[in-house]
DNA sequence: GTGTCTTTATG
DNA sequence: ATAAAGACA
């Protein structure tokens, strides 16, 4: 009897290195079909569905693993709606025994897992689940005391102690390559009712802001191969202390490929550490920073809305609209923070570096609460990643998972002139400030009139004056901080 | 208990 | 030079 099994494809948009569709492929007799499918799962995943920026990526992706699929003939067909739902029923038009997927780690997809599971036990369909897109399973690893690491280093101490014990599985060659006389021509997708055309899902805006990011990104299997080649040719060895430089390029920007499972955390291992240097090691505690944040997210779920640390239950967080979008337009007055805003606007993403810059100046400068920033991330950046995105901006308003004695507050004037020396990332993000000399260019609010002049720059006109006193504003949230104790 | 760690800032 | 704290082995 003919077997027709299912990969439902999710966080893992690639054909190489994929671990349950490489079982579905083992699985497989020569008589055997598969099918592949994606399901836009808005529903399940509610307030975290995916933001504008994402849903453009996402969109981009999934065309281009149809594309890939299409050589292999394998149709990939496009569902819309609550996952258990849509996937049992499609299951059942098509006759399958059986579906495979690999696990995501956010609070809603443990709760769909669940639900597809048990809608497809009642019509019979087998389901195996996999991990795959994380270096370590989060259940592995639990500290001395049997409970989850808060503190990376530890946390990082111990995975590189299971790795040297385990090892991180070897990539795995492109899916289909072993499988002969596929065909799919028995199941007609023309007509079936369930079926959605990628175009109809509105995942690309009417407006097009999205023409800086469609320059700059190759969503997509290839892009993000081509995004690490360039990476470990180019800038690997430098990527100690480039890193912290975003007026250059020598980052990896792999986040959103990482993100939609475009390239797998394992191919980037062994891709890195093909330079053994202090650089790749670095390099790959960044990586493991992208576990410990799914670690945590998957201990303590209530992140993304709730401080980890409850002290901060009571932190005096202010309600000012008007401060939070000129933050939000790259207006604040402070050129590495406008900078960085725009860049976000621009490109779907930002340095890493001027992440923080910008998260501290929203939380600690504004004392505006940290979910107003993360909800802006989550709708402009391409690798919005929940895990990331919660321990990132946590880690900045102080209430995370930060090992530092202090009440961290970032000063946007030092932040730039230390990583942005020449003032390039300033001048490229804010063109009007740039023939201000490097000495300036951090501050024009400390300008003498004369060199600003010079520069055509006039402050409140076209460019504005500061919207909080940073040294006034640093007291103000240390004075917010000791209310809570 | 002791040592180590922690993407900072101000004076 | 000094501020300030807790997790972890």
């Amino acid at each position: 009897m003919k077997k027709r099994a299912i990969h439902w494809f999710r966080s893992d948009l690639r054909l190489s290195d994929n671990t349950a569709l490489h079982a579905l492929e083992k699985d497989l007799h020569e008589t055997a079909e598969c099918v592949a499918v994606y399901v836009l799962s808005d529903p399940d995943e509610g307030k975290w569905a995916s933001g504008a920026a994402s849903k453009w990526w996402l969109y981009h992706s999934l065309t281009s693993l149809q594309e890939d699929l299409k050589e292999l003939n394998v149709p990939l067909v496009i569902l819309s709606g609550v996952a258990s739902e849509v996937l049992s029923r499609f299951a059942q038009s098509i006759k399958a025994d059986s579906l495979y997927y690999n696990c995501r780690y956010e609070p809603w997809a443990s709760k769909q897992e669940q639900a597809v599971e048990k809608e497809l036990e009642k019509i019979g369909v087998e389901c195996a689940s996999f991990h795959d897109g994380l270096l370590i399973e989060p259940a592995n690893l639990l500290n001395k005391t049997g409970g989850p690491y808060k503190v990376f280093t530890p946390f990082w101490n111990a995975c590189l102690a299971h790795f040297d014990r385990h090892g991180i599985a070897l990539p795995k060659r492109k899916f289909g390559k072993s499988i002969k006389g596929i065909k799919f021509d028995t199941i007609d997708y023309s007509n079936k009712s369930f079926k959605q055309d990628l175009d109809d899902l509105h995942m690309i805006p009417r407006i097009k802001w999205y023409e800086g990011m469609q320059e700059f990104w190759q969503p997509g299997e290839e892009g993000a191969r081509k995004r690490l080649l360039h990476f470990v040719n180019k800038s690997i060895t430098k990527y100690d202390t480039g890193r912290d430089r975003p007026g250059d390029s020598d980052v990896s920007y792999i986040s959103p490929h990482l993100h939609f499972g475009e390239i797998s955390a394992r191919q980037i291992w062994h891709r890195a550490l093909e330079h053994d240097c202090k650089s790749a090691r670095t390099y790959l505690r960044e990586i493991g920073w992208r576990d410990f944040a799914h670690y945590l997210l998957h201990f303590f779920p209530e992140t993304p809305d709730e401080p980890l640390q409850k002290t901060f239950e009571s932190f005096p967080w202010r309600t000012d609209n008007g401060s939070l979008e000129k933050w939000q337009q790259g207006m604040t007055g402070y050129p590495i923070v406008d900078a960085g805003m725009r860049q976000l606007w621009h490109l779907g993403w930002m340095h890493n570096r001027v992440r923080m810059i910008v998260a501290s100046f929203l939380a600690k400068d504004l004392l505006l609460p940290w979910q107003r920033g993360a909800e802006w991330f989550w709708d402009t950046l391409v690798d919005a990643d929940l895990a990331n995105n919660t321990l990132g901006w946590q880690w900045t308003a102080g209430c995370g998972a930060d090992a530092a004695p202090f009440f961290r507050i970032f000063n946007p004037v030092l932040q730039g002139e230390k990583f942005d020396p020449d003032g390039e990332y300033v001048k490229t993000w804010v063109p009007e400030l740039a023939k201000l000399d490097k000495k300036w260019i951090h501050k024009p609010f400390d300008t003498p009139p004369l060199e600003l002049q010079m520069a055509g720059v006039v402050l409140g006109e076209n460019y504005p004056k500061p919207i909080v006193d940073h040294s006034a504003a640093r007291q103000r949230a240390l004075q917010a901080l000791k209310s809570t104790k």
